[in-house]
RNA sequence: GGCCCCUUGGUCAAGCGGUUAAGACAUCGCCCUUUCACGGCGGUUACAUGGGUUCGAAUCCCGUAGGGGUCACCA
C-alpha cells in the first residue's frame, strides 16, 4: 500500500521550527518509502485566522525544499485540502457517526453543562429522548455534535510507531465537541474525517496527541475505518523545561534566514533535532535526508535548540561554498554593510568563507575597508610578535618610502618589499607585517592578512593609512 | 490534581543484557600561521535516584525524584 504523509498546519502566523521539522519528517517519510505528501490547511477556527498566514506557510516549505503532491494548489483527489472549505462534509459525516452511535447531539450551553464540581461533560444530552432532539433541531436551537465515549471500564490503546503502546481508559477521556455551534468541526473531527478521506496511512505529528489519539482511534472505529499508523514526534525545546516556541519570537524560520542561515543548514539541523541516521552523519543535503530517513533513528525525548551548533553546521555549509555561490548568498548583507558596491565582491568572498558562519557577520568584518579614523594605538603590542608602538613607528617610517616606490600591486611584491624592509631596520618579518596590517586597518583582527588587506585596499588608501598611523603613533 | 509521556557529558546523540559508554557542537590545551579564522592533534565532561531480575544491567521490572504534555465549541 502507498504510504501517504500530511502535513496539516493552521494559519494562525508564522512558521516556526516545530512546525517545520514536522512537515520535514512527514514529507522525509512519505519520499523515504516512494509515497505521497499531502498538505492540508486546517482553518476551522475563524477567530484565529491571519491573513497571509498561508503564504508563509507555503514559501517556507519552496525555500526548505520541500515539495508536495497534493494539497492546496494541487487538488489532485478532487476536492478541497482547505478545511473551511469542506464544512458540508464534516456534517454529513457528523451525521452519520450519530447515527451509528459514535456520537450524540448536545444543547447544553457553554461552561453550565458540566456537573457540578467534574470537568467532565456527564453526557446528559445522550440521555434525551429522540424525539425531543428532533424536536428541538427543528425549532432551531443551537447544538454541537458530542462524540459518545464507552462508559464502560475498558481502555482504548494504539501502538505508536516511535513511542510503542499507549492506552488510555474510557473513564479518562470526555465526549469531546467534534462540531462546534457554528457548524464547523473540531480538531478532534476534522482531523479524523480528512486522514480517512484523504487516505493518510502514517499521521505524524507533535507528541501533544499522544494521549488523545486513543480518543481519536475510537472515531475510525465508530465508522468501520481502518486506524492509522502514528508517529509522534517530542518537542524541540528552548531549554530544559520551555518549549520552542513562536511566543518566544525567535523560533520562525524566516528569523533565521534574516540572520544569515542558509535554508538548508536550518533543515539540516532541524532534521537532526529529534532523529539522527544509522551511521551519524550530520552533513546532509534533502537527498541524503530521504535516502537516510527511517523511524528507527525518531527519538522519544525532547531535544534542545542549541544554536552554536546551528552556527557550525551553517559555518560548514558556507565553507563548501564556491566563489559565485557565496557572493549570491552574501550580497545582501554586502550591500547593506559600508563596502556596499564599493568593491569587487568576488575577491572579498575568499577571505570570508572561511571566517564567516553566518552571513550576518559579514558587515563587521569589511566595515573597516571604508571606516578608517582614529584607534587606540595600544593593539600594536603584542607579546608573541615582540611588537609595540615603538616597534611599530620603526616599521611604518621605513615600509612607508618602500611601499610608496614599490611597482605592481599585489601579494608577492608587497610580501617582498616588506620583508626587504624589515630586514633593512633589523627587524623581524612579522613585526614589520604586524604593524603593518594594523597600520592599514586599524584593527587588531581582520579577515586576511599583512598583503591580502593592503592588496585589497590599493596603494593610495594603504599609504593615506599609513600617513595617519604615523600620525597617531607621534602624536 | 487525574491521565499519558520523558530522563546517557553544557547541548545534539550512538547504545537495544557482556563496549576502555561512540561521534558531533561547545569548551580547554598544543601544532600550523604575517592577525583572526580554516585545518590538524589531544584533554575535561554523562548513564537522575533507590530497589529488584540476572553470572552480568545505561540497556528488563517496580518505586522515587525531576521535567514535559493533556484534561477548550484551539489546533
Amino acid at each position: 500500500m502507498e504510504v501517504r504523509t500530511r502535513f496539516a498546519p493552521s494559519p494562525t502566523g508564522f512558521m516556526h521550527i516545530g512546525n517545520l521539522r514536522t512537515a520535514l519528517y512527514a514529507y522525509l517519510y512519505a519520499r523515504a518509502n516512494g509515497g505521497k505528501f499531502i498538505i492540508r490547511i486546517e482553518d476551522t477556527d475563524q477567530g484565529r485566522y491571519v491573513d497571509g498566514a498561508v503564504d508563509v506557510i507555503f514559501n517556507t516549505l519552496k525555500q526548505a525544499g520541500i515539495d508536495y503532491d497534493e494539497g492546496p494548489g494541487k487538488e489532485v483527489g478532487g476536492y478541497s485540502y482547505v478545511q473551511s472549505e469542506r464544512k458540508a462534509i464534516y456534517k454529513k459525516y457528523a451525521e452519520e457517526l450519530i447515527r451509528r452511535g459514535g456520537a450524540y447531539y448536545c444543547f447544553c450551553k457553554g461552561r453550565d453543562m458540566t456537573d457540578g464540581g467534574t470537568v467532565k461533560y456527564d453526557k446528559r444530552c445522550l440521555r434525551l429522548s429522540k424525539e425531543e432532539v428532533a424536536e428541538r433541531l427543528a425549532r432551531g436551537d443551537s447544538y454541537v455534535v458530542r462524540q459518545n465515549i464507552p462508559d464502560t471500564d475498558g481502555v482504548s490503546s494504539y501502538t505508536d510507531l516511535v513511542y510503542g503502546e499507549i492506552s488510555v481508559a474510557y473513564k479518562d477521556m470526555e465526549d469531546a465537541v467534534l462540531l462546534k455551534s457554528d457548524g464547523m468541526p473540531t480538531y478532534n473531527f476534522a482531523n479524523v474525517v480528512d486522514d480517512h478521506l484523504m487516505g493518510i496511512t502514517h499521521v505524524i505529528r507533535g507528541n501533544e496527541y499522544l494521549s488523545s489519539t486513543p480518543k481519536y482511534n475510537l472515531i475510525y472505529d465508530a465508522f468501520g475505518w481502518e486506524r492509522p499508523q502514528y508517529i509522534h514526534l517530542p518537542p524541540i525545546m528552548k531549554d530544559k523545561e520551555r518549549k520552542l516556541s513562536k511566543r518566544y519570537g525567535d523560533a520562525n524560520f524566516d528569523d533565521f534566514v534574516k540572520k544569515g542561515y542558509l535554508p538548508k543548514a536550518i533543515v539540516n539541523y532541524i532534521a537532526l533535532l529529534g532523529w539522527s541516521p544509522k551511521n551519524n552523519e550530520e552533513m546532509m543535503s534533502m537527498d541524503d535526508l530521504i535516502r537516510l530517513f527511517n523511524v528507527e533513528g525518531v527519538n522519544i525525548s525532547p531535544a534542545i535548540f542549541d544554536e552554536a551548533k546551528l552556527r557550525w553546521l551553517n559555518g560548514s555549509y558556507i565553507k563548501n561554498m564556491t566563489v559565485p555561490e557565496f557572493v549570491e548568498a552574501a550580497r545582501p548583507f554586502l550591500d547593506a554593510s559600508k563596502v556596499g558596491g564599493k568593491y569587487d565582491y568576488s575577491l572579498l568572498a575568499p577571505l570570508l568563507i572561511p571566517r564567516v558562519e553566518v552571513l550576518s557577520e559579514i558587515p563587521d568584518l569589511v566595515n573597516f575597508l571604508e571606516e578608517f579614523g582614529d584607534y587606540d594605538t595600544s593593539i600594536f603590542t603584542h607579546q608573541k610578535m615582540k611588537t609595540d608602538g615603538a616597534v611599530a613607528l620603526t616599521a611604518l617610517n621605513a615600509a612607508l618610502p618602500a611601499i610608496r616606490a614599490t611597482d605592481g600591486w599585489d601579494m608577492t611584491v608587497l610580501h617582498d618589499t616588506l620583508v626587504a624592509t624589515a630586514e633593512n631596520v633589523g627587524l623581524k618579518k612579522g613585526q614589520m607585517l604586524w604593524s603593518f596590517r594594523i597600520a592599514i586597518t586599524g584593527r587588531a583582527s581582520t579577515p586576511g592578512g599583512a598583503t591580502e588587506m593592503a592588496e585589497l585596499l590599493g596603494k593610495e588608501e594603504c599609504i593615506k593609512r599609513m600617513e595617519h598611523s604615523i600620525a597617531l603613533l607621534t602624536r
